[in-house]
DNA sequence: CATGAATGAGCCTTCATTCAT
DNA sequence: AATGAATGAAGGCTCATTCAT
């Protein structure tokens, strides 16, 4: 189960290429493992053997924001303010989607290529499920919401941030006014 | 800026191509002039006679909902009480946008293939900051979003609602519910 | 059900696709379309759009081939004698398989590419099993083989020839050598 | 010309590509050096340092098969009868040519990866020469054929049989019936 | 006007072989 | 000796667009 361990050289390649398909997601360049492999200077073959699908690629791309948030929904749980802990849990999970691009086509993603994403995609929706749960139980959420409607209304905000144009900070700015907005109308009283 | 007269049977032709445009943006197949043309039984050349591109294709497809957009834009302003007129406008909105696939495409688009649809998402926009404003010189929705967040967030909880699964109806109505607790942290006090 | 009149220039293109695919089949080159496109001097989507898998085209090549052999076995029926009727039938179908390449892939292949294969295989099977089967209920062939045993042997023999060595003229005589021999040991007394 | 002596380890990575080459082979995959080296479990570069080729491990993987036929052969020769000599000689080759799947391979190839399985095939010609060039001069074969044709012939009823389908028991005993009728032919009256 | 054959760049993927570790 | 990462030529296929008929 455990991944064998890399050799020196193997592993600067491995990540040159995570570091160039970072680059081209940010760019909004659709990621073809040919290419990746013209711009880190590597055979396509190489590319392959560390990442068989595109989708692969990407998500092990996406894994760092996952982790990241993953510890972030952990440490929300230590709050004692289900509200507060929930909010900021949002925030943060909009800013970041935002912020990597990578993260919303594998969130929004029914299917995963690799089975860690697929376990740090169900821890990610368990905490959230959870910190909504404690909200909604403190009778703090609306009761027409669901835990369920969490991923897909963050990727929703993600999207419209998109939608309005800008880059970079702007796009975070706009993504936390949607939010706001949102967390208004989901907060009861 | 007449169209020019059309015969009678290019008439004809133009109406199934974009009939058949529709069925396949509504089975999710992504456009492609060849296959339209097959299916309709026509010469690839012919559709490319009248649409140049897909995309121009698809703006055709979506220029029907946008008219009825408008069309109900224009009444909303009618509407005495300015929150009511804005929900309404946007209630409509969403509905539509996830009934009809082809307009999320285009109206996220940046930049149009026609110059039609150009002036309806202009008109449209127009019409969405007329009520907004509306309402907030009356002080019923939040300062701190303005009328240009207005498409962004219709396209964004389009997008919450095709993450979050379902068609058709379920869609629709995750959709309302969404709109619904947006609306509510729209609103003030 | 009727394939639709070609334009002229198409078939004349797909003429010379079949001719330059017998030319590589004949030379013991495996058929590659993109390869056969280059030597024809058209794009890889013209040929693909007459053969949409190099067994497509391989088995067009055998047509001619299986016909022949399709129609001299309805002439066989004629004859009178079972013996004869049956020996030379199986000595033209070693011939024309030896001859042309593409005989023996087509004819061993479970599976066909082209319905009209499939229906020239059959045709070619059902004659053949009429043959035999009166030539064994004349009681002048063993009775340990069957009407199936046939294909399997003309390949047989083909493959023989092959591995003899020799081109032309010389495996054809090679073949007709190694097939007397086994009808021979077909005839009974 | 003496093996270099091979270290212990050696010698059981070797039996043990062998091994393995022999079952891919039986399954009727196509063998691929690294294909073998992922199931034996040994680096590409060994299994490449015992095969240069992967000609040469199909050539090691048949030549126990070439060898007991030889020395089937050798003892056939020892049959006061020549055309039971001949008979269960060519009887066993096609038994062991339809069991061992890297025989067929190997018998047809017109050259050869290893030297010695150059020495096997010469001596298996040889013999099967001398073994008929008896049956002929005793006058108990046809005239028509030379001692040339039998590695044809025996390679022609291996693939009949597979043409024919069928596997393992099936397999030969069809190949047998095959061989069983030749021989009928084969035999002067 | 309509047709649909032709185009060919461009993407994907595999695999035999080498060579630095 | 053993390893296995790297290579990259080679082959497969699609599809948006043009243009001769």
């Amino acid at each position: 189960m455990t991944t064998p361990p890399l050799r020196k050289d193997a592993a600067r390649n491995r990540e040159q290429i995570v570091a160039v398909a970072r680059d081209l997601v940010d760019e909004g360049v659709p990621l073809q493992l040919n290419d990746v492999a013209r711009r880190v200077g590597l055979g396509v073959g190489t590319v392959y053997r560390h990442f068989p699908t595109a989708e692969a690629l990407l998500e092990t791309v996406a894994t760092r924001s996952l982790e990241m948030l993953v510890a972030h929904g952990e440490q929300a749980l230590d709050d004692d303010d289900p509200w507060r802990a929930l909010a900021g849990f949002l925030i943060r999970t909009v800013e970041v989607q935002v912020t990597d691009a990578s993260l919303s086509t594998v969130t929004a993603a029914p299917t995963d290529a690799l089975a860690h994403t697929t376990e740090l995609k169900r821890a990610l929706w368990s905490l959230g499920g959870r910190l909504f749960d404690r909200a909604r139980d403190a009778g703090v959420v609306r009761a027409d919401l669901a835990s369920a409607d969490l991923v897909p209304l963050m990727c929703g905000i993600a999207y419209a941030a998109t939608v309005h144009g800008g880059a970079g900070a702007a796009r975070a700015d706009t993504a936390r006014r949607y939010l706001t907005a949102l967390l208004e109308g989901l907060r009861t009283g």
